[in-house]
Order: C-alpha cells, then structure tokens, then sequence
DNA sequence: ATCGCTAATATGTCTGCACATAATCGACCC
DNA sequence: GGGTCGATTATGTGCAGACATATTAGCGAT
C-alpha cells in the first residue's frame, strides 16, 4: 500500500535529483495519483504537507510548483523557564526582585496596543540553575485581562499565565544586548555582558495579556531543527 | 456545512474557556463527529491540526488530551539575509574578506560530524544595508560534497548553496556573544559589542554540507509569530 | 500479586466520490 | 491593442466506509 509518507518522500527525492527543478511546475494531483497508483487524496495530503514546509508552494489552478527560494521553516519550541532548565537535570530556582504597579514605558505600551497612561503591574524576577542566575525576567502585565491578581512571590508569572491563561497568541523576538547595571548586577556579570533577550508579547484574542522581556546570561543558546 | 476550521474553533473555545480544562480527555472523534454533524474525517482533521500546534496530545486508543504544558510551537522563517535585507528596501552589499582551505577547528568539524584532521574550505565575508556592516559570515564548507569549486567573490555563499542545494536538513542555535577583535573591526563596532549570533550546520541527508556563524550587529531582531 | 495473552477501542490512514473555490486562459467585443 | 467576462482546471475540502495499528483494560493462568 502506497502511503502519503511514501509519496511524500518520493516527491522530495524528485526535487533533490533535480527531477523537478526550481521553480518547476510539477504534475496535477490527479497525474501523481495514477502514477503511483493511490487515491488522489492521499496525494493532497502529501504535497500539503512540503508545502507547509516550504519546499513547494500551491495555489488553486495555477498548480504546485517548486519553491523557488525554500525559505526554510523552523519550528521551535518555546518552552517554560523552568521546564527547560529541569529538563537538563538541574535544580530550578526562582525569585522575586519587584512588583508594583506602575505607567508603563511607551515601547512597552505600544507593544501591546496600550495607552502608556494606564497603570500595569510590573514584575521582575530571576531564574537560577543549580543556584546560578541564568535569566532575567522583566515582564508587564495587564490586570484588566486577568481575573485573579495572583502572588509572583513563589512560582513566576509565567507558570502562572499557562496554568490559568491557555492557548494565547503572541510574537516573540529575539536580539542581543548589552547587560544594564541592574541586570549585571542580578546575573552575577559585569555590565555590558551580551545577553540573548526573548521578548514576547501575549494576546488571548484581541485582549493584550503580557509583555516580557527575557534576558539570559552568556552561554544561553536557543537550539532548534530545520 | 461545518468545515474543519469550524471545528478546530470551537475546540479552541472549549479549551480557553475550560470546559476542558487542561489534562482533560476530550470526547472521541466519532462523538465530536456526531454533535457537531460533520464526518470524522473532518474532526481529524481539526484535531490532528490543534496537536500539530501543540495544544492537545493524541495517543492511539488513550484518546486526544488537553496538553497540560502547552509549549507553543512557533515557526521562524530563515531568509536569506539578501532577500531580508533588500526585503527592508535597503540596498544590499556583499564583501568577502577572506577564501581559503584550512582544518577546522574541533568545535566546527564536531558540529559536522568531520575528522578535525581533514581541510575544510573557510569563508569568511560581510553583508550590508544602505552601506552599512551589518553582519559577519563565518563559514565552513565541505568541499566533497560540493558539485562545483564556485568564487564566492560577487555572490554570498549562502546563496550559492540555496541554488544550488536544495533541500537540505540541519540545525540552527541562536545565541550572544560579544564581538571579538576581528568582528568589532569588520562590524565598525568596538569589540565587546552584544551580537546576536545564529549557527547553522546543514546536511543533504547524512551527507555535512556547511557550517556558518552569522554573527548581527546590535539592532539585529529576529521575529516570529507564535 | 504478577505475568502474559486477548479483546476492545481510539486514532491513523486510504479510497472513491462529490462539490466548492480561485485563478488562469482565451474568446469576444470595442 | 486592450479590456471584459465566462469556461476551464487544479487545488481545497467534504463525506461515508473500510481497514490498519497502537495501546490499554481486563481476564486468566501461574
């Protein structure tokens, strides 16, 4: 039996051997059907999933073609603090440094669609490894989207947010910046360190939840598959 | 007519609304089918997409679970930084720096899966926006499994490689890293600067290909979408 | 109590068919 | 030539039925 795994690979053996060149038009569904002798479902179902890996792009009527530049997708997994650092054998540690509510700044603010005159909570907290400070958490949330107001004291707001606040939507950007003096001073580092910063902000519909801005000490590295 | 994307909906209302609270099973296919009178095949559907996401675990007669950690998936687009920059408006240069076969370090060849003990071709080049440095190419190449010897003078590696290989498999980590003597002067930086570094191995199946260190100057963000 | 086998069951996938939808091609008119 | 509009066509999705497969619950023997 033919299955769309098979056909799947079969189709990707075609565009590496240059069978299918860039750019190329490949056979209709209904072709590759009969040629390999499966329903044309089975079919559809293989070429919709490389296209989903960007290794052809589909379009009604005009046919499957062979992505000219395959913009490869990774996917990564982006996965709790603390979940991550267990998950290597290590001892997770937290604490909380502050939390208040204050105006937050404007880039913050427009993150999250906000006016900057209202008033967020804001919180910052440490995650430890072993008892060693690997990130910085410096995170605003936005109470009118919360029905409780819970205590950051114990586990981080972000344990919080996926045991009570499930499937948000979000974006999520990654750069490099100099440690200021007080992150330098939480990290155990000298200021100007490079740290590898996350921020993410958090939506549940249209309803801004969280901006956060995560920034880890030298040595952090985000490893995903292609 | 309810179609699978209806379906998929609601199964996020349930969700986000707790009516099955995480760790949850939810009814089988064949009575989600029933309610909401479509077929099962549109159900799988829906659902298989939601544990794609992430959001729900499915195991062959233990049923289909609310995931108790969701950890979201998020896809990153990995563009050629020719197509990113000039994708911004902003006009691209290229400079190689330096072209040559040497043996790699133990850290590259590891990476690779390649005898330290062989010679590998080492690129080393910068990219522009508007004239300005904007990132430093560290690169390692497997000449045996390379078809041609190409120039690497007027076109980038990269996209040499994304035309001429295709579909290749691989890694990327991201990290920070402070510039080092040679990067601070390529980048017109001062050395110690935060960069935002991404390293990529790729393979065309068993076979190592390359090994590169992109190395962003400061402002550099990599965005996604959850 | 424990181990091992069997039966039950939920998901995974394939088939063959149908209709929906979008985008292109080409005929037609000006 | 150029623009409009319908026919064509490849993909998108739906349905009902069937079988495959993994996994678990439960039963029975030791």
């Amino acid at each position: 039996m033919i299955g769309w795994e098979d056909v799947r690979a079969e189709v990707i053996r075609r565009v590496r051997d240059r069978d299918w060149p860039p750019g190329a038009t490949i056979p209709a569904e209904t072709a590759l059907a009969a040629e390999f002798g499966c329903a044309r479902a089975t079919v559809n179902r293989a070429l919709r999933d490389l296209a989903e890996a960007g290794l052809l792009e589909r379009r009604r009527r005009a046919g499957t073609r062979v992505a000219l530049n395959p913009v490869r997708r990774a996917t990564l997994a982006v996965p709790l603090t603390r979940a991550e650092i267990e998950g290597r054998g290590q001892r997770y540690g937290y604490a909380l440094i502050s939390d208040g509510i204050e105006p937050p700044p404007l880039r913050v603010a427009s993150a999250l669609g906000l006016p900057a005159s209202g008033a967020l909570r804001h919180v910052v907290a440490m995650h430890f490894a072993d008892g060693v400070a690997l990130v910085h958490e410096d995170r605003w949330l936005n109470p009118a989207a919360l029905e409780a107001e819970p205590s950051f004291e114990r586990i981080s707001a972000n344990e919080w947010l996926v045991a009570h606040v499930p499937f948000t939507t979000g974006e999520i950007a990654f750069s490099a910046a100099a440690a200021d003096a007080a992150q330098a001073a939480a990290l155990g580092l000298s200021p100007g360190a490079p740290l590898f910063v996350a921020e993410r902000t958090t939506w549940i519909g249209a309803v801004p939840i969280t901006f956060v801005r995560l920034s880890h000490a030298p040595g952090y590295r985000l490893c995903t598959r292609l």
